[in-house]
DNA sequence: CCTTGAACCTGCGGGC
DNA sequence: TGCCCGCAGGTTCAAG
């Protein structure tokens, strides 16, 4: 039954045999993988891979050599998420690992299907079940690494501690805060600095801190207590409707209320702010689009003399 | 070291 | 209808 349910919720962009619904995008930060990597565990878990097509030799990054060969008659054992990579643990000792970039999508099939525009990777079980990775920008990317080069491969060894990790403490984010002048919203992006954080919920971290984007990161360090649980909630609060609408598919019958799930100010430029009614304004940042409610997260000018208290002198 | 901006690639929606 | 433009979840890299 989870199986139906992954397979429809992980198709949504490709999905052709019956398919009435809207066309949805989805937006793979920390929630939205975390998401994938719990249905894809509950529904690969134990499977033995029989064979892996590549339509093509490179995504963002050329496959390792070998790469089908070395998936080909492993089991999946467990499937991990570390930042937003994924990664499959299989027997054997190696590690499948797999980014789903920008446009990303991995959907599970029962049987065969024509094969879709974009689709670079066909796996095949033993069983006869299918796994196709969909990726319309080639953002995303795969490698192959045994175990053991897990902690020391060159994407994965630079990434901050995970945000719903004990290493994610206000301490920390005030001591990393303290050392850069870039905006408090582009710090949180940065992967370096925490894992996971994207364009949209470094916005609705931030609204939920009361906290202007704006912010010089410094000045925002006297915040890190506030902003560490408003990262939190805003990741959570994600996951939860992801989880629940993986739950509730069965009875919705073709919407995943995951994808409805409702931002507080990304993409709401002119709207209300639900909490003040003011409209909510977007700027650019590093490239990127933040949306913001100008009277919850107040001009800096005005948040300065809210400073709980001065910080006291460091070490013994 | 930090910071910024361009680049990667395709699809979509708005304006004309 | 169609063309052109800007924009979109992420990350890497070069340059300042």
């Amino acid at each position: 039954m989870l199986v139906l349910v992954l397979a429809e919720m992980l198709a949504q962009n490709n999905y052709t045999s019956t398919n009435t619904n809207t066309t949805t995008h989805y937006m793979p930060e920390l929630p939205e993988v975390e998401t994938v990597r719990t249905g894809l565990d509950a529904a690969l878990r134990g499977k033995t891979v029989a064979r892996v097509q590549l339509a093509r030799a490179d995504l963002r990054f050329p496959f390792p050599p070998g790469f089908a060969k070395k998936l080909e008659g492993s089991k999946i054992l467990r499937i991990e998420r570390r930042a937003k990579y994924l990664l499959f643990r299989l027997s054997g000792g190696g590690v499948w690992l797999s980014h789903l970039g920008m446009s990303g999508n991995f959907s599970f099939q029962k049987k065969a299907q024509s094969p879709q525009k974009h689709d670079h990777v066909v796996i095949t079980f033993a069983d006869k079940t299918l796994l196709v990775f969909n990726d319309p920008r080639r953002f995303g990317f795969m490698d192959f690494m045994a175990e053991e080069e897990v902690e020391t491969h060159k994407l994965l060894a630079g990434i901050g501690p995970e945000p719903l990790g004990n290493g994610f403490s206000p301490a920390y984010l005030e001591e990393q805060l303290s050392a850069r002048k870039t905006p408090v919203k582009v710090a949180l992006m940065d992967q370096s600095l925490v894992a996971g954080v994207g364009n949209i919920y470094a916005s609705e971290a931030l609204y939920l801190a009361k906290l202007d984007p704006r912010l010089p990161a410094h000045r925002a360090a006297p915040f890190s207590a506030e902003l560490v649980t408003s990262i939190r909630r805003a990741l959570e609060a994600a996951i939860a409707s992801g989880g629940s609408s993986l739950r509730d598919f069965v009875h919705i019958g073709g919407e995943t209320g995951y994808f409805q799930h409702r931002f507080q100010v990304y993409g709401r430029e002119g709207e209300p702010c639900f909490s003040c009614t003011a409209a909510i304004r977007q700027l650019r940042q590093g490239g990127r689009a933040t949306f913001w409610c100008p009277t919850c997260q107040p001009n800096p000018s005005k948040t300065a003399h809210l400073r709980p208290r001065k910080k006291m002198a460091k070490g013994a």
